[in-house]
RNA sequence: GGGCACUUAGCUCAGUUGGUUUAGAGCUCCUGCCUUACAAGCAGGAGGUCACUGGUUCGAGUCCAGUAGUGCCCA
């Protein structure tokens, strides 16, 4: 078979994910033969495409579930998408609206349905692209957190923790988007560095002609202010604590209270208290029972409890009619430029408002403490570890988590309320269709937080008891450190709460895909690729490579498309390789039996010992999840050892006329290490892989790398002697071919050469240094001086003589000897001051104080053979 | 204000529990090569007082403290 001399991704990669995908290697089936691997996906959001985190991201988990598919786990990873209730409702709010149709002329059933159309014609496209990377998911179970089974355990879940009494309402402040006119998470809430004004108003003091100046960067919610406080301590304020301030444009007489949480340094020490409308105010407003007056609609706009002119007005043109009122009276002291930092809404991209309204909300100090046990026992392990710090952290002062969304895309709390007795209750099910159920009962309009689905994810994705028993808990959860409070301790929660199991083992947190310069990827800075586009140019391999070898655990990456010839060359080196082989293998004709081979040539010995270093590299590296280690240990095996010395190697056996049997045999040694080559970079890669493997030998038919055995790490063949000759072997080739490079040797020109050594290895392999280093004739001899017209150069402990009769330049010479003269005596110094020191000697093990006994011997050996060669050329 | 991380070659990063000659890769750069797998390649080379200052130690890129800078999270 001929392949082409470039790699093209392109032409195998759709070709190969079809034949896996309909040959059902990715699906996870009880087994109880097999000890289970599982990963679930965390869930992208169904609006949401492809983007270079969900690359990163879900390489790693392909790189987890391939490798453990192959060592024989039974290995499953479930996909799926999440229903962001606010991201979604949004979308398709506004899709209507382009049609002309508003959301609350249609009600609620009409919405979901449009909803549901919606979903089912442009949700979930990032599963498909999925698949371009090669993600191996086990697709048939793909899940939604609106299926009808997921639907339901997240009812139950609710039900049950309302009769446990961890659910309540409560008229709290919440985080307000205007935009969705919803609640918000405070990790919703995304503060951001705004070029505001601080503007100073002056509050009439009532039955004095005094004032006093609060500063504010709101000046709208002065029309809900119901105090002005001052710190208990401010001798400057201390007369005018209890009485009674005129609240301009609105007139009402407000009361000048003390609080400690009043920092007499920030602005005048006055601050205006609007309890409705602020955080810190709020509080202040329950310690002194304060009137909390709502001067907000939904979207933000001015309610009834202001002014007339105000009514209606949005809450910046409110903001400008403000200022221009304190203006007219006067009352306007100073406007001052001011940085402060706004929270925005996520998914509304606004301010939020801080906003009292009547919400659901869940105890979370009980529910934590066995989630915070089962990291700090190591029962679920982070890495990198550190993140724990952050977990703890959040964890040990949650706050109870508001989980009601005024929205309607999403699972609809289940508490209702019955008309006739106002009896409220919590049911899995409609009590209206239940006949044992008395009455009418009418549900709650809001819908829960999607985290509040996605909490169950771990557990709630398995189709029967049975499957969840044998996979869950999973294995790994690979996911960003952004989402640590969201998502990843909710499940640790849940799951520990339901089922008393942890959810997952290990949690894998990615870093973050940044641009070249380091900035976030988003939208509006256009700086974020799409992936597609990046696979079809360079490969999925190529991509996959490049995220994992640019990505140390837990660091952010770097990443500009160009980084992606990084992997695109490296595919091409493979192939190159593969096809050298199979080149040979169609000049040749079938190579030996590897296994009736009787191993005895050092590169043989060397390349298989180097393989199995790295199969224990690349194994490791998974463990500890250092794909860097392993991704790298695979390039470092393939490119350098295989390619640049094995490949070169045994070309000479290869093309060995005389005696056929060495070119079958070298070549079944080398398709079999290529063999264990192509499965143990297989998970990083599968394509290129998969299409090599299939080639290299003869298959059968639905054969397949994804399902064939990962190489088994076989100790005794790891052989230090032989890869210490090879070291010395590899060392004189390079001393040579370094002297050629200064003297400005042709390539195709033969040098002669001596070799002051009585290395047996070397004498053995005496063909491939001529091969390899281009060496006419060749003299191995442990008694031989310096030749007068040669090059030298150390290699190891040997030394390498090129005769360059004519050729050499003796000053160059004698300037690039006295040079390592010079550095060797320099290192000998400090070798020689740590011998002399005894506490060294003495306290020192007894290995490294050996050690620099060696040095000391070899390199005073090698000062003195070079000063010989030195005064040789005078 | 509190916390977490980072700072090693021009760039992006490795560097295991402190001890392996000269702190390693890749990209870039320089030199020479179309050598019968690969110019997306081959061979060779240059390039670093490991952010700074102290400390612990026989010994520090590695451990500790402080300083500076960068990034993120929380308030």
């Amino acid at each position: 078979m001929t392949l082409s001399k470039n790699y093209t991704p392109s032409e195998v990669e759709n070709k190969l994910y079809k034949f896996w995908e309909e040959s059902g290697f990715f699906k996870g089936k009880v087994n109880p033969e097999k000890e289970p691997y599982s990963i679930v996906i965390p869930p992208p959001n169904v609006t949401g495409m492809l983007t270079m985190g969900h690359i990163l991201n879900n390489t790693i988990q392909d790189i987890l579930i391939r490798y453990h598919r192959m060592k024989g786990f039974e290995s499953c990873w479930v996909p799926g998408t999440d229903h962001a209730s606010i991201a979604t409702e949004a979308k398709v709010t506004k899709m209507l609206k382009d049609e002309g149709i508003d959301k609350f002329e249609i009600g609620r059933e009409k919405f979901l349905e449009h909803a549901q159309i919606w979903k089912e014609k442009y949700g979930g496209i990032i599963i498909k692209q999925l698949r371009s990377l090669g993600a191996s998911c086990d697709w048939e179970r793909e899940r939604f957190t609106m299926d009808d089974e997921y639907y339901k355990s997240v009812i139950d879940t609710f039900v049950d923790l309302y009769n446990e009494g961890k659910i309540y309402k409560g008229l709290r402040m919440v985080n307000w988007c205007p935009v969705s006119k919803s609640a918000i998470s405070d990790e919703e809430v995304i503060f951001q560095e705004v070029q505001g004004k601080l503007w100073h108003f002056k509050y009439p003091m009532k039955d004095s002609n005094e004032f006093v100046t609060v500063a504010t960067t709101r000046p709208e919610t002065m029309l809900g202010d119901t105090a002005v406080a001052v710190n208990p301590e401010d001798e400057r304020y201390k007369d005018i604590v209890g009485k009674k301030v005129i609240l301009p444009i609105v007139g009402r007489e407000i009361e000048v209270i003390a609080d400690d949480y009043v920092q007499m340094e920030f602005g005048t020490g006055v601050v205006k208290i609007t309890p409705a409308h602020d955080v810190n105010d709020n509080e202040i407003g329950q310690r002194h029972n304060l009137e909390f007056i709502n001067i907000l609609n939904e979207d933000a706009s001015l309610n009834r409890n202001v002014p007339e002119e105000f009514i209606g007005l949005d809450r910046y043109e409110a903001r400008k009619l403000v200022v221009k009122k304190f203006e007219e009276l006067g009352f306007l002291e100073k406007v001052e430029d001011y940085t402060n930092k706004v929270g925005y809404s996520e998914r509304g991209n606004v301010p939020i408002e801080p906003f009292m309204s009547e919400q659901w909300f869940m105890k979370m100090e009980e529910l934590a403490k066995p989630a915070i046990e089962a990291v700090q026992n190591g029962e679920v392990k982070f890495y990198p570890q550190h993140w724990e710090k952050t977990y703890f952290h959040w964890m040990e002062n949650i706050k109870d988590w508001c989980i009601s969304r005024q929205l309607w895309w999403g699972h609809r709390i289940p508490v209702w309320t019955c008309e006739e007795t106002g009896e409220q209750k919590a049911f899995k099910t409609n009590p209206n269709e239940n006949s044992e159920i008395q009455g009418t009962w009418k549900q709650d309009e809001d819908v829960l937080d999607t985290w509040a689905s996605s909490w169950l994810w771990s557990y709630a994705v398995w189709d029967t008891e049975e499957e969840r028993k044998y996979f869950h808990p999973t294995n790994s959860l690979v996911t960003g450190p952004d989402i640590i409070f969201f998502w990843v301790a909710r499940m640790i929660i849940a799951s520990k709460h339901f089922l008393n199991e942890i959810p997952f083992e290990n949690v894998y947190f990615t870093g973050i895909i940044r641009d070249e310069k380091g900035r976030k990827m988003s939208k509006s800075l256009g700086n974020s690729p799409n992936p597609l586009d990046v696979i079809d140019e360079y490969g999925a391999d190529a991509l996959r490579f490049t995220v994992t070898r640019l990505s140390p655990l837990g660091q952010d990456i770097l990443y500009s498309n160009d980084k992606c010839e990084l992997g695109k060359n490296f595919a091409n080196k493979i192939w190159n390789a593969a096809r050298f082989l199979l080149m040979h293998k169609d000049r040749i004709g079938e190579s030996a039996e590897f296994s009736s081979i009787k191993i005895t040539q050092l590169e043989d010995k060397w390349i298989l010992s180097r393989l199995e270093s790295t199969i224990k590299n690349v194994e490791e590296s998974i463990k500890e999840f250092k794909f860097v280690d392993g991704i790298r240990s695979c390039y470092e095996f393939i490119w350098n050892d295989f390619c640049d010395w094995y490949v070169e190697m045994i070309k000479i056996r290869l093309y060995d006329e005389e005696n056929p049997k060495n070119a079958k045999e070298a070549l079944a040694v080398a398709i079999e290490v290529f063999d264990s080559a192509m499965r143990i970079l297989h998970p990083f890669m599968p394509f290129i892989t998969e299409e090599i493997w299939q080639n290299i030998r003869p298959r059968k038919e639905g054969e397949s790398i994804t399902v064939a055995e990962f190489p088994a790490f076989k100790d005794d063949l790891v052989e230090a002697k032989v890869e210490d000759s090879m070291e010395e072997f590899k060392n004189v080739i390079t001393a040579v071919r370094t002297i050629r490079g200064e003297y400005k040797i042709a390539p195709s020109k033969n040098v002669d050469v001596i070799l002051k050594t009585d290395s047996v290895s070397l004498k053995e392999n005496e063909t491939f240094l001529k091969s390899l280093a281009k060496i006419g004739n060749l003299t191995l001899d442990s008694d031989v001086t310096k030749p007068r017209h040669s090059a030298s150069k150390f290699a190891q402990n040997i030394e390498v003589f090129v005769l360059l009769e004519g050729l050499i330049d003796f000053g160059q010479e004698k300037e690039k000897i006295q040079k390592e003269i010079d550095r060797l005596s320099s290192q000998l110094k400090g070798v020689e001051k740590k011998l002399a020191n005894e506490k060294f000697v003495n306290s020192a093990p007894a290995k490294v104080v050996e050690n620099e006994r060696n040095k000391l011997s070899d390199w005073t050996q090698k000062v003195e053979k070079l000063k010989e060669n030195l005064a040789a050329l005078d």
